[in-house]
DNA sequence: CTAATTATGCACCAGTCACTGCATAAATGG
DNA sequence: CCATTTATGCAGTGACTGGTGCATAATTAG
């Protein structure tokens, strides 16, 4: 409950993407014959649901509709350019599904229930109709010598700061208290979404996310105490 | 304190496998000039390192230091044979570094803790001079339509269902409340460790994974509580 | 010693990989 | 109309993919 709200409203944005802001701004060549914005989306959606090393250059340019030549020409190699872009994209299109809601939290503990709960909504498949799991987490499983993962890297970094930023706002608000290792409670949430990412690629549905989410909320009373203990056991 | 001594006893155990134990019931033809059991721990390690895509047959026999031939000959074609055997040959090898201590815990408390503390050291590569992350986890992760995944999956149902066995146990023997959701808490842990593999893999030290595990046993109790509520929240 | 059996090394297969050269098409600036 | 600029389609690049055929080597059964 709650969560639908949101998810309509990401809905809009998801579909009315900044895309028709530039109409085009073409010089003076040939214009490009397909949707620079809707091929990037849909590379994005390829390499989220296969993974980077199983997603050829065949596949792209067959699910885009469009040929390599136009494909390097608008997005270049796959491993430095498309890749990344695709990153970005995923990010820049799909972060407000798992941080909308908790930004309008009024509490930390508020916030990163509705983070971890609109994110099994999310990486279950259940709101749209989008891969399961979160695709840096995927790629980031993929390749070693990839050279793109350190924009992987930072995106997860992105998620933990995000997570710890919101965290020492709750302690610096009064609703945690002061002495909160805030990194080590950023962390455990992060960790746990993560899990989650697995979990849905792996065939668990929402319910089943939405039921881990409670049971690492339910025990949120003693890991803060404990967190701000400074870490026993 | 107290994994490490788990840990060398299981690094014992690693190191004098049961491929000794036939040493040769060789018939009638020219002898392996190699130690299969050798080879496929190698095999493993690469499958576990790069990932199933990433490793090519020509990676295998450079690392095993034999030629195509002999690898068809001895272990079958790569997706459905080699990597299946590889799969299997990990879970037999590694997955004391995870069990062992639980399975000397009293409690299901305890267990889960040393499940999960466990799993930190092992996923951390602080205590051999292995891969990274779960294996079962990261080769999940690759290409949806790999033969292999159902092994997989079997597999994670297999750490599943341990956990919530060893959680079942703690309420037969009273050191959890009869009304606990097991599978529900069961589900958690399975989390919890796939969301350590992630972190390990984008390089989370033992002492990060450690606190992960200290902040999620920390909630133990109130955990317990709610699920025995049968899901509040 | 011979026959049978199994392993090995080498060359080699068709297919796919990411990627590109080139001629042509379609737009704009003058 | 022309020059310039950019995009497209097609064919094709060398390198690599997983996997094999074949001659030979090394062993055992008789």
């Amino acid at each position: 409950m709650g969560v639908n709200g949101i998810i309509h409203h990401s809905m809009q944005n998801l579909d009315s993407p900044l895309s028709e802001a530039l109409p085009a701004r073409r010089g003076r060549g040939r214009p490009r014959a397909f949707d620079r914005d809707a091929a990037l989306d849909t590379a994005t959606t390829l390499f989220w649901s296969k993974g980077y090393e199983a997603t050829s250059i065949a596949d792209l340019t067959q699910a885009m509709g469009i040929g390599a030549k136009s494909l390097y020409a608008a997005f270049g190699s796959k491993d430095d350019d498309l890749f990344t872009q695709a990153l970005h994209h995923y990010v820049r299109k799909y972060e407000g599904l798992a941080w909308d809601r908790a930004r309008q939290a009024t509490t930390a503990r508020e916030a990163t229930a509705a983070f971890l709960h609109d994110s099994a909504a999310a990486f279950s498949g259940a709101v749209f109709d989008i891969p399961r799991g979160c695709m840096a987490t995927i790629a980031s499983m993929g390749c070693e010598g990839l050279p793109a993962l350190q924009a992987f890297a930072k995106d997860v970094e992105t998620t933990f700061s995000r997570l710890k930023a919101r965290i020492d706002r709750g302690v610096a608000e009064g609703d945690l208290p002061q002495d909160l290792d805030t990194a080590r409670l950023a962390r455990f949430v992060e960790t746990v979404q993560a899990g989650m990412s697995i979990r849905a690629r792996n065939g668990a549905d929402r319910s089943e996310l939405d039921s881990v989410v409670d049971v690492a909320m339910a025990g949120w009373d003693g890991i803060v105490s404990a967190a701000s203990a400074a870490g026993r056991s």
